[in-house]
Parts: structure tokens; sequence; C-alpha cells
DNA sequence: TCCGTAAAAGTTGTAGGATGATTGGTACAT
DNA sequence: ATGTACCAATCATCCTACAACTTTTACGGA
């Protein structure tokens, strides 16, 4: 059997190596990167070598550099940073749509494949999310709130619906934190999530994908009713 | 209002031209770039300047740099080289329910907002369709199928679903190609793109998403079934 | 003429050095 | 205490040189 040469360039080995380290969380978002020469040295390349492969990070916006000061840290995930460029371009309520598309049909895997140790976790949710609503803790609530959709489409094991659904939705939450306070109401939300817990326990795909689609609905509402102000 | 001071670096601004030459087609999929002496000309930047931004955009997949040979053009969208990274990692399967479920929400949306223009299209894949079929032409028979379906998204009107659905069906699509002649029942298909085509004629949302659903069904359990042997 | 090989030309990869621009901090004079 | 000038660290850009690889061209032998 022969092989491929292992003939990566300089660049992208060390930019591959850049990128783990900070998947692994060994450079830390918002931390500074040692400077140039320190990493040429490390990593045993040429200025530009290195900057090149620092360059490519930048442009996928896990770095960013800054003329005077350093390289930070700004992301951790590729796709994250692909989908943000881009979801920029469209508009809030497209991308409230398809993440709403995604979490029926995770919801209905859900309910089909989810184990013990999945119901366990959402029952925790559930929980912590009906303290916060009864200290009327809003940003806890809210935290909970979105913890609780992410395991349910934790549930349904398919990683790709995973990590679509986790980037749309945080870029949906900076996005809407940054112009209006998020206030839907607390016994709403807690209602889907009681029901829609029930419909998982009960393997009930059909239930399932119905709660999800009642909650989008007034969701949606909701946001439309917000912007037109 | 302050206003942040445009300092885009020179890296960035070439990059960012050169994306948009990609992207607007004037540097075609598959096709050689200008060599760099003549880009840093173009450009009226430095060799060092032109590499790293040449190399960003390699590092996204939208370029593929060969030693002694040249700079060739691999894909005309960063959203799409991320999925495409991101999927070989997941499995076919999985982004086969990602992708119905998008689709779904698509056939919905199509039911309730699709002007006459769409019809008018929809109806015209559907005959080129049948023409294939009675011709027993595989090779357009599966182009208009996937022409069909994307067809339908498109009139969803949703930017980001129209996006993620197509950039995931290349995706499938190539994937699959690769190592097994996909060969559907034309009656089958035929019979989905009807009834699909009638409940959009007539904004019929369940009914839309339902035949999409038993589709889905049908194509899973044949991929499935494929992958076994 | 045809074919294989060698030379040449063209192109990207890597290295190293030099200078400019920006930032952050320090010391000093007021 | 404040503001100014200066300095050090750091990234930005440019330049030159050579190595490695690919493609094209030229040439010599059958």
């Amino acid at each position: 059997m022969i092989q491929k040469i292992n003939r990566l360039s300089l660049v992208e080995q060390v930019a591959a190596q850049m990128e783990q380290l900070i998947e692994q969380g060994q450079w830390k978002i918002e931390e500074k990167l040692p400077p140039e020469m320190e990493l040429m040295e490390k990593f045993g390349v040429s200025r530009n070598t290195l900057r090149e492969a620092i360059r490519a990070l930048v442009h996928a916006g896990l770095l960013e550099t800054k003329q005077g000061s350093g390289t930070l840290v700004k992301s951790a995930s590729v796709l994250g940073a692909a989908l943000k460029r881009h979801v920029k371009k469209s508009t809030m309520l497209e991308t409230l749509e398809v993440r709403f598309s995604l979490e029926k049909q995770a919801a209905k895997m859900a309910a089909e494949r989810r184990t013990e140790e999945d119901l366990t976790k959402l029952e925790a949710i559930v929980l912590k999310t009906k303290v916060a609503s009864e200290k009327e803790d809003i940003d806890q609530f809210i935290t909970s709130d979105i913890e609780f959709h992410k395991a349910i489409v934790q549930a349904s094991g398919n990683q790709l619906l995973i990590d679509l659904y986790e980037h749309m939705t945080d870029l949906l939450y900076s996005f809407v934190h940054d112009f209006l306070d998020m206030q839907p109401s607390f016994q709403l939300e807690q209602g889907l999530h009681l029901n829609l817990l029930d419909a998982i326990q009960k393997q009930d795909q059909a239930s399932a994908a119905m709660y999800v689609e009642n909650d989008m609905e007034v969701l949606k509402d909701y946001i439309l009713k917000m912007t037109e102000e």
C-alpha cells in the first residue's frame, strides 16, 4: 500500500496546530498569543510562514491581530465564524426560521432516541428554569432556557444538527441582546418545556414536533412585534 | 455618533477583492489565477502581502495552490467550504437528516409564499423530469430532480435556508456519486414531484410538509440498504 | 519523424532582514 | 496631578534571495 507523502505546506501545518491549540482551549478566547518572534522559534519556521498561518486564521475569524499590541483569540470554531459572517447578511427572522426548523427535527429525533441520561439532564434543567422563574432572575432564566433547547438538540444525537443549531442559537442571542431586552413570558416558556419534556419521555414524536412549532409561532410573533416599533 | 475608523489591513482588502472576483464568477472554479508577480502589480502590494491574502483564501477552501504550477479556484463560497470540511466528519445520513429538515421547512414556506413565477418554474422542471424519465436518461433525471428540490427551497424566499440547503445538497450528491450509482425509482420520485407541486399550488402547507417527509423516509431506507451491503 | 531526456523557464514555498506604523507604558518637567 | 516626550514591544509591509516543484522547450538518437 503506497501512502501519499505528507507534503502539507509548513503554513498549513502551523495553522492546523494553532487551530488545535484553540479548539482544545490551551489558547483561550480573548487571550493574547505569544509574539511572533516567540512563535517563530516554537514552531521552527520563518516569520513569513508563521504570518501566513496567522493570517489564515484571522481571515477565518478565529484570531484578530492588533498592530502594536498583539494577537487575540476571537472564536474557537470555523463553522461558527463562517455562519456569523453569513448571517449578518440575512435577517434575524430568517435565522430564526431555520433554527426552529432544525429544532423541530431535533425534537422528533430526541423523542425517538433519547436515553435515560438525556431525560435526567433535561429534568434538571427544567427545575433550574423553574427556580429562576420564581426568583424572577431574568439572566438565569434566559441562560437555562437556552440550555434547555440545546439539550433537546443534543439528545437528537446528530452531530451536524447539534453544531449548526448551537452556532445559530449563539448568533441569534448575541444579535437579540444587542438591541432589545428579551423578556419572553416566563409562564409560556415554562409550559412549553414541561410539555416538550413530557412528549420526549413518552417518545411521542408528533407531539414533540408540535410543541416546538407552537413555540416558534409565538416567538416569531413576539419578535415581529418588537421589530415593528 | 462615533464611528469606528476604517482601517482594514492591505491583506484583508486584497483578500476581500479576490473573494468578490470569485463570487462574481470573474475567476471561475477550477480556473487558474494569474501568477503572483502579475497579481502583485495589479493590486499594487508586495509579494508577502499578496501571499498572506492568498493563504487566507486557501485556508478557507476557496483557493488551492500547487507549487510550481499555480493557484486554482476551488469553491465560490466560504460557507460551502466550511460545511464541506465539517461534513466530512459527520456521516452522510446525518447530513441527509438535516437537509430534509430544511427542505420540509422550505416546502411549508413555499406553499405559503410562492409566486406565480415560482409555479411556472416548478411546472417546467417537472416536465423536464418527466421527459428524462421516459427517455431513461439517468443523468438528466438526477440533474432535474436536484433542480426541482432546489427550486422548492428557493420559493421559500429565505436566503439563509437557500444557501444552507444548496451547499448541503451539493455535498450530498458529490458524496453519493463517489461510491454508488444512485438510481432511485423514477416513478416514485415523479409521484412526489406531482404531489408536492400540487400542494404548493393549493397553498396547502401541511400536505407539502408531509410529502417531503414521506420522501425522506423512502430515501433514508434506500441509503441504509445501500450502505449495509 | 518520433520519442525520450535534458535543459530552461515559470511558479509557488520558505527564509531572513529592513523599515514603517501603532500601541502601551515610563520618566520627566511643569 | 497632568501632560508631554520618549522608549520598547509588536504587528504591517516591503525587499531580496534561494529552494522546490511543474511545465514547456530544445535537442539528440533511433
